[in-house]
DNA sequence: TATACATATGAATACTTGCTCACATGTTCA
DNA sequence: TGAACATGTGAGCAAGTATTCATATGTATA
């Protein structure tokens, strides 16, 4: 007869060891929040709208046309990137101007980089 | 008539600011890469998955129980995580044992949780 | 060798997502 | 005021994706 701390729940993993790590992991919400913190970088059109506004603030229409998109997939990238916080605003008469908005984001982007240039 | 470097292609950019600000974003191809790079952590199971091996290396049913989550889906998830080389693998026997195997995983993970524990 | 176990794979499906089109809102200036 | 410009928004569509089911492969052991 196994002791209750020696029988397998699966292949290496008692139920009690099983519990521990569970235990160890964020809980949902957290890692909710991160996928979509990273969902953001997951896309080209939003990281080049990310590079762009690394050399200053651009208004949607610049960002289009430096990017060679419409200005309406600009625009709901725009939304995208304002939700998730990564980016500020300022309307200035018909033009509303983009920048960074948060100090993350070119360390972020360096590390990927740096990994995408090792491989 | 206007000086040719002073004629908008946009609201505030003049052709040769345009091409100059182009010149200066990454090329697609290492756009793309970056993307997918990033699109890796931007799902909640693979999240969990390289939280788990954060604290060693496991099996694969391992790693199903401690997630609560069915075998296959685990199976693709590292089969994804193997092709952005970000884990690797031992067979032993009947199992398989991954575990990280990139130094920027860590860091990542930490910047984003950073990023979600500000806001 | 036959059976159970551990893992991988392909097809199917439900869900998500990025872009475009059409149009609305808001601002400037003639 | 009205026309032109800059931006935002919602619906629709095509493409991508995460999971499940069924099944194949490979290994250990009774």
């Amino acid at each position: 007869m196994k002791r209750e701390d020696e029988i397998k729940v699966s292949c290496n993993l008692t139920e009690k060891e099983r519990d521990d790590l569970q235990k160890l992991l964020p809980v949902d919400e957290e890692v909710q929040d991160l996928s979509d913190f990273f969902k953001v970088f997951g896309d080209p059109t939003r990281l080049r709208i990310l590079f762009l506004l690394k050399d200053g603030e651009f208004c949607v229409h610049d960002i289009s046309s430096v990017l060679g998109m419409n200005q309406t997939a600009i625009s709901h990238q725009l939304k995208y990137l304002r939700q998730a916080r990564l980016v500020k605003y300022r309307k200035d008469g018909k033009q509303v101007f983009y920048a960074l908005n948060d100090l993350h984001i070119e360390e972020i982007l360096a590390i990927g980089l740096d990994h995408c240039n090792e491989q």
